[in-house]
DNA sequence: TGATATTGATTACATTCCATAACGATCAGT
DNA sequence: ACTGATCGTTATGGAATGTAATCAATATCA
């Protein structure tokens, strides 16, 4: 007789993702801490790789990352030697991110790392069902955007 | 031309996850904010209304929320006058959590903010579609937890 | 052109959430 | 009674997130 249940909680969305998305970033940042990285700096850095050039506003802009925020994690990659900030040559305020090979050879590790970690906690969800997933979580985050605007929208 | 796209990340459940929970989040505590709870909080203060007398070590184990950090949040409810800490009889260390009059109230209308703010995240999911969202949500929670028993095992 | 506003990156700072170590008080088992 | 475990608490640190303010460089426009 465990006594307690959070039924009341279960009914709604925000409990149950809470509670798989810490499951996800525990699993996730157990598996990459082995390679230096966290689940931050593993998205920045495969952003990087992918978008060669990308500027540090674009990048945050994407990642939803506040500036200053990203300025600390690029300071930490570019420390490793895992990407360099070279000055754009049209606009010499702005920097173009662009990944070293050591750091490409680290993210290729953290995509094998990740892709596992993704496979594990996928476990028991067929394809179509994984499918369902992703769409219902992406309409989840539009909706949320949709009422950020909406309350923006009100201000002068 | 925006120029750069985050498709890689896309491909993972992780980072379809955190977005969708960032923008749950922000709903539920923008719609929370006027009632002076945040998401934990109204976590707390639903859990104890749901469960009288429950004792703090067993709302933290089924929140999964550490003792000393519950501590805190119990006694921002508290200093609230919207939950009561009684001690035990049968355990003199234990405090008896309750909902106070004030706090019922309280929660009630918290419940149905939350329950409208579910409901604007949840917009364009069938029944079905929002039914298997929870069960595929609960069933990464699960593999989550395997993945952290098998490693805890692994220990002498 | 020159004055003004805007943008990119940065610094400094505060907050929230989460985790661990250590403690006093109490209980349980021997 | 002694030992070990449990309950709540304090203190503390780390990680993620957010805002205000700054400097340099660019864009706007009268």
């Amino acid at each position: 007789m465990s006594g307690a249940s959070d039924g009341i909680l279960r009914a709604f969305l925000g409990y149950d993702m809470k509670r798989a998305f810490a499951a996800i970033q525990t699993d996730v940042n157990a598996a990459l801490g082995p390679l230096g990285l966290r689940m931050l700096t593993f998205s920045v850095l495969a952003m990087v790789r992918d978008n060669p050039a990308i500027r540090q506003s674009h990048l945050a802009e994407v990642l939803m990352i506040e500036r200053p925020n990203l300025v600390l994690i690029l300071d930490e990659l570019e420390g490793a030697d895992l990407l360099t900030r070279v000055r754009a040559r049209d606009d010499r305020r702005a920097f173009e991110l662009t990944v070293t090979l050591k750091g490409r050879r680290l993210c290729d590790k953290a995509l094998a790392a990740v892709s596992a970690h993704d496979a594990r906690m996928a476990m028991g969800l067929s394809d179509a069902e994984r499918d369902a997933l992703q769409g219902a979580l992406r309409r989840i985050e539009r909706n949320g955007r949709g009422s950020q605007d909406a309350r923006q929208v009100s201000r002068p």
